[in-house]
RNA sequence: UGACCUAUGGUGUAAUGGUAGCACAGCAGAUUUUGGUUCUGUCGGUCAAGGUUCGAAUCCUUGUAGGUCAACCA
């Protein structure tokens, strides 16, 4: 924030703003999404949806989704639901739904106009030997023996390409550049390869396929983007996507660079993400510990919650790691707000509070939601026996545990105190019941004389209690850098075992009907979320986030 | 041993030649019928060396470190 409380700009919107400002096209601002549908979305192209649209929306513009289906050997409709699916879910509409493919035509008139400009030519070296002729990153590359044939050879040989004359690899179009150019890029790149495959949109149609290089950049020209926004990498491709847009003498659209988000304890490659899936460390691209945007969902994370994630992380040209913490905070802070409160009991024991009438149940009222009024309230059953938390009781505790403790007294939240009279244990020496009493004054948790009573626990009545199965996910990874792995260990060596628990949880009544995708709180517990598994009387909650627990770490060290 | 990009607290990100700020994390405290939330305080930074300037995180030079580029992937 500045001194007039506004945000700060990013590098990006600085450059818009200049652009909108100085009339550049007549201020018009339009970007493009622009995947390839070969995998699932994950949290780093949340960012870079968030600030694509989010550019757009901000100076009064559009944006466009575009697939950049160029490679039928990898591409698939599937993704193309998939993607389109994530986006809206993440809040984002487009203005046009687009594909490379759709300008294939235009792109190969245009090849044909870079041949007669003697920009382009067919080349008939093998793989091998046109690798061998780029040279390397520190020493010129050489001219292909090709390089000189004549407009009409190229013309026709392009053509031929074209009808399907020559089988795959045989030949390629390439852009005649400089093979002695700093830039590796810029020595003579390939414009297309024959590639005899069925592509999901156009079919058979085409063999020959564009190029990244040359497909991507005539795109955004052709839908007049204005702002062309990815990611580093993509950087020493700019001299090229220039040079086209130049030699073809088309719509000036101008690409700019940000630095793609990294997350500590998160694989972010699709080549780790789909081995993940493939070799079965998780369910599938939605398991909730993935970081695809599918997984984060299934997680219970709220479109909200990514979307304010992506904004604090910022923008920049510089290599970042973002720790998974800022995530965390992120979803908690929005479901703090607006996920309403249940108790469940995970790890139960037993306690009967022997004072209690036997056949007695009273109805409790808890408030659903102390962040929000309007959430209102429920009611809990109360009885003789119930259920609290295993950890909430040591025989005996550290110092500063102020939970149940033999003769110990302890605020059952919402109902009363009670206090530990008798511990019972089984033949082992495990504590398997608690008998305690009730102070009878104290009806909703208050002492009538004013005593202080610190400790406040969870519980649930015993005999309406709703079962359920609850799936505890932890961090996939030990260390916050999963490639930091010992020498000459795989990085999956790095995965953590115990990344995943399912245990059976005790709810309260007030759970029955719930939702794939419905969260909560539990209280002192966390937030959770109905997973799409469950079922009326089968629910099944996974975990999106523990709370903020300073007792762990007071009592941890 | 090439070209290009980037260097600000532990992690991110502002400061656009004029008081180095914000968030997360950490630590300490207050409040609390969730050891949650909220609130307060606190720790801690301009990669290095020169130069320009009244004044440099910012401009220049030279280093150093990290990253990207040698798919018929995107």
């Amino acid at each position: 924030m500045n001194e007039a409380g506004e945000k700060a700009r990013n590098f990006l919107e600085e450059i818009i703003e200049k652009d909108v400002k100085s009339g550049k096209h007549d201020g018009r601002v339009l970007t493009r999404f622009p995947p390839e549908p070969n995998g699932y979305l994950h949290i780093g192209h949340a960012k870079s949806i968030c600030l694509n649209f989010g550019l757009a929306q901000k100076f009064g513009g559009k944006t466009n989704l575009r697939f950049d289906d160029t490679n039928p050997t990898k591409e698939d409709v599937e993704y193309v639901d998939s993607i389109k699916e994530d986006i809206k879910w993440l809040g984002f509409d487009w203005a046009e739904e687009l594909y490379a493919s759709d300008y294939f035509e235009q792109l190969y008139l245009w090849a044909q106009e870079l041949i007669k400009k003697d920009l382009a030519y067919v080349d008939d070296q093998p793989q091998e030997q046109m690798r061998l002729n780029r040279g390397t990153v520190t020493q010129p590359g050489k001219d292909s023996p090709f390089r000189n044939r004549s407009v009409d050879e190229n013309l026709d040989l392009f053509a031929r390409m074209r009808a399907g004359e020559f089988p795959d690899g045989s030949r390629v179009l390439r852009a005649k550049i400089d093979m002695a150019h700093p830039n590796m890029l810029m020595r003579d790149p390939i414009l297309y390869r024959i590639i005899h495959a069925h592509h999901h949109r156009t079919g058979d149609k085409w063999c020959i396929y564009p190029m990244y290089d040359y497909a991507h950049g005539q795109s955004d020209s052709l839908e007049k983007i204005t702002h062309s926004i990815c990611t580093l990498e993509f950087d020493v491709h700019r001299p090229l996507y220039d040079w086209f847009i130049e030699k073809l003498e088309i719509f000036p659209s101008k690409q700019y660079e940000f630095a793609r988000l990294n997350l500590t304890y998160t694989v972010m490659s699709k080549r780790k993400l789909l081995q993940l899936v493939q070799d079965g460390f998780v369910s599938g691209w939605d398991d909730p510990r993935m970081p695809t945007i599918c997984g984060l969902r299934r997680r219970g994370y709220t479109p909200e919650s990514i979307r304010t994630f992506a904004d604090r992380v910022g923008v920049a040209k510089r290599d970042n790691v973002i720790d998974l913490s800022l995530l965390e905070f992120c979803i908690r802070e929005d479901l703090n707000k607006r996920a309403e409160r249940r108790m469940a009991v995970l790890n139960p024991i037993k306690v009967v509070i022997t004072n209690y009438p036997e056949d007695k149940v009273e109805e409790i009222h808890a408030v659903n939601n102390p962040e929000d009024e309007a959430a209102g309230k429920r009611a809990i059953p109360f009885s003789r026996e119930i259920f609290i938390e295993r950890e909430d009781f040591i025989e005996d505790p550290p110092k500063k545990f102020f939970r149940l403790k033999p003769d110990g007294e302890v605020r059952l939240r919402y109902a009363y105190l009670i206090k530990c009279n008798e511990v019972i244990k089984d033949d082992n020496g495990e504590v398997v019941e608690l008998r305690c009493t009730y102070d009878t004054d104290s009806a909703g948790g208050t002492s009538s004389d004013g005593r202080k009573v610190k400790g406040v626990i969870h519980w649930v009545s015993a005999k309406h209690t709703v079962p359920v199965e609850v799936r505890l996910f932890d961090r996939l990874f030990q260390n916050e850098d999963p490639d930091d792995v010992p020498e000459g260990t795989d990085w999956k060596t790095g995965l953590n075992p115990d990344s995943l628990r399912v245990v059976k949880g005790f709810v309260e009544p007030a759970i029955k009907d719930v939702k794939p995708l419905d969260r909560f709180q539990f209280e002192r517990l966390g937030y959770f979320s109905v997973d799409y598994e469950s079922r009326p009387g089968k629910l099944v909650f996974n975990r999106t986030s523990t709370l903020k627990d300073t007792w762990a770490k007071i009592s941890g060290k």
